[in-house]
RNA sequence: GGAGAGAUGGCUGAGUGGUCGAAAGCGCUCCCCUGCUAAGGGAGUAUACGUUAAUAGCGUAUCGAGGGUUCGAAUCCCUCUCUCUCCGCCA
């Protein structure tokens, strides 16, 4: 949520930064019911003023002895003009809060402009894609031929988007994950989290992929339903909500291993082949608590815990800055890590790593009371994945795949791999 | 799933219709006193919104959440959520 009196100051200003996103924001309008809740909301603490006055009066009356009936009288109407306010100044507070809460995030100055993924800015690669002297498979083919990897077995139970994995490649995704964990862990001073999957609308109201996102989600069919998690981000962030933080508690650091599930709304068709977009992947997620000056280097922070992770791998990957067009909902701005694939000759995302500013420090009221002033203000929070492991396994698969179709096992993973040099069939 | 008890400020805990945003204690902050320490005295100590130059005042709201009764609700009524105890079930 952008800072309300940022919006009703600069509103013009608001509707700039977003239109960088090609967000059209009607700043006018957004003024019109701003300027009708303010009228609103005076003339009922005035009432509300008055019938507590009067309420007091009676009151002391009555314990008097007094008659109270001309006290009553005088105050009648007031209770009716209090009804009509309060009710209007209800209606006109949802309408804002609905503005309010599908407006995204403001753009931080050094995102790039542009409108979609062809525009994002790449900032560096490291590694080189290894030459393999043979044209390699993608995962898919691998995994199958293997006969580790069965998407008709998922089919048969779950549909498409999903996928079946056995024995030693089920063994290293859980390596994966290990290794990270251990990583994030015991170097990069994290601490491990064990969360909830299912969560309430507040919960992803908080982080920002509710109300917008809906279609994105799933949910049970209870009345009050529940979200299963599209990313560790919602349950971990969610652990700052309506928390006032000392100063000196922050920064926070949180990690926790999930699954994680997505719909794919509207993403019929792209990557239906393998394991890049299912409905449910593994993920190690990172998430930083901050303070509002600490936030832009904490990207920078967060982002290289991440891509230690893949340079421990071994995977040639990039960085990328994204554009204005790109950027996520709730980010003020986002680096993407691209690992490479050599199945597909293309880098591909495996971690998003990005600062939302104070944009779900607010849905979430999670706040930091200033040392110099005492008053709480807003935390700043970030997350990035670190890194998608479902995405790391396919990576790895590729990258490590020799020419008679076995998978080596990388030097790191090897202490959960039971020592093993690689996965396939021993000779 | 069944039965019962509860939810009040940073914490403990009073408060069953009227000056209660809320006693008291603890904790914390500042000041005074005291030649260290301990003890003592005083003041202060929630959040949000509005008004404002203001983190000064003033107003409004908030005693788990939402709704209702009333001139007036922490207090009465309804619904929901959560916590605790016991029973059942269960990894």
């Amino acid at each position: 949520m952008i800072d309300p009196k940022l919006l009703r100051g600069s509103a013009e200003e608001v509707a700039g930064n977003l239109a960088r996103r090609g967000f059209d924001f009607d700043a006018g309008r957004y003024l019109e019911i701003e300027e009708r809740r303010k009228a609103l909301q005076v003339e009922t603490e005035q009432l509300q003023g008055k019938r507590n006055a009067s309420a007091r009066q009676i009151g002391q009356a009555k314990a008097r002895g007094e008659d109270i009936e001309p006290l009553l009288e005088a105050v009648r109407t007031t209770g009716e003009r209090l009804d009509a306010a309060e009710a209007e100044l209800t209606e006109v507070r949802s309408a804002l809060r609905d503005i309010e809460l599908g407006l995204p995030n403001l753009l931080a100055d050094d995102v790039p402009d542009g409108a979609g993924e062809d525009d994002n800015v790449e900032l560096r690669r490291i590694g080189e894609p290894r030459d393999f002297g043979f044209e390699p498979r993608d995962h898919v083919e691998l995994g199958t031929a293997l006969g580790l990897l069965d998407f008709d077995a998922a089919a048969g139970m779950s549909g498409s988007r999903f996928a079946v994995m056995r024995g030693d490649l089920a063994r290293l995704q859980r390596a994966l994950v290990q290794f990270m964990l251990d990583v994030h862990t015991r170097e990069h001073g994290y601490e491990e989290a064990y969360v909830p999957y299912l969560v309430h609308a507040e919960a992803l109201i908080g982080t920002g992929q509710l109300p917008k996102f809906e279609d994105d989600q799933f949910k049970t069919t209870d009345e009050t339903p529940f979200y299963l998690i599209p990313t560790a981000e919602v349950p971990l962030t969610n652990l700052a909500r309506d928390v006032i933080f000392d100063a000196g508690e922050l920064p926070v650091l949180y990690t926790a291993h999930t699954p994680c599930f997505r719909s794919e709304a509207g993403s019929y068709g792209q990557d239906t082949r393998g394991m890049i977009r299912q409905h449910q992947f593994e993920k190690v997620e990172l998430v930083h608590l901050v303070t509002a000056d600490a936030s832009a280097a904490a990207l920078e922070t967060l982002t290289s815990h991440a891509e230690t992770i893949l340079e421990r791998l071994g995977l040639p990957y990039r960085v990328v800055s994204l554009c204005g067009g790109d950027i996520g909902f709730g980010a003020n701005k986002t680096y993407d890590l691209e690992v490479w694939l050599p199945g597909q000759a293309r880098y591909r995302e495996i971690s998003s790593c990005s600062n939302y500013g104070d944009f779900q420090a607010r849905r979430l009221k999670a706040r930091v009371r200033n040392p110099d002033t005492g008053k709480p203000e807003p935390i700043h929070t970030l997350n990035g994945s670190g890194v998608a492991a479902g995405r790391a396994l396919i990576a790895v698969m590729e990258n490590y795949q020799r020419a008679d179709g076995r998978i080596a096992i990388p030097e790191v993973l090897k202490p959960w791999m039971g020592g093993a040099e690689f996965i396939g069939p021993s000779d």
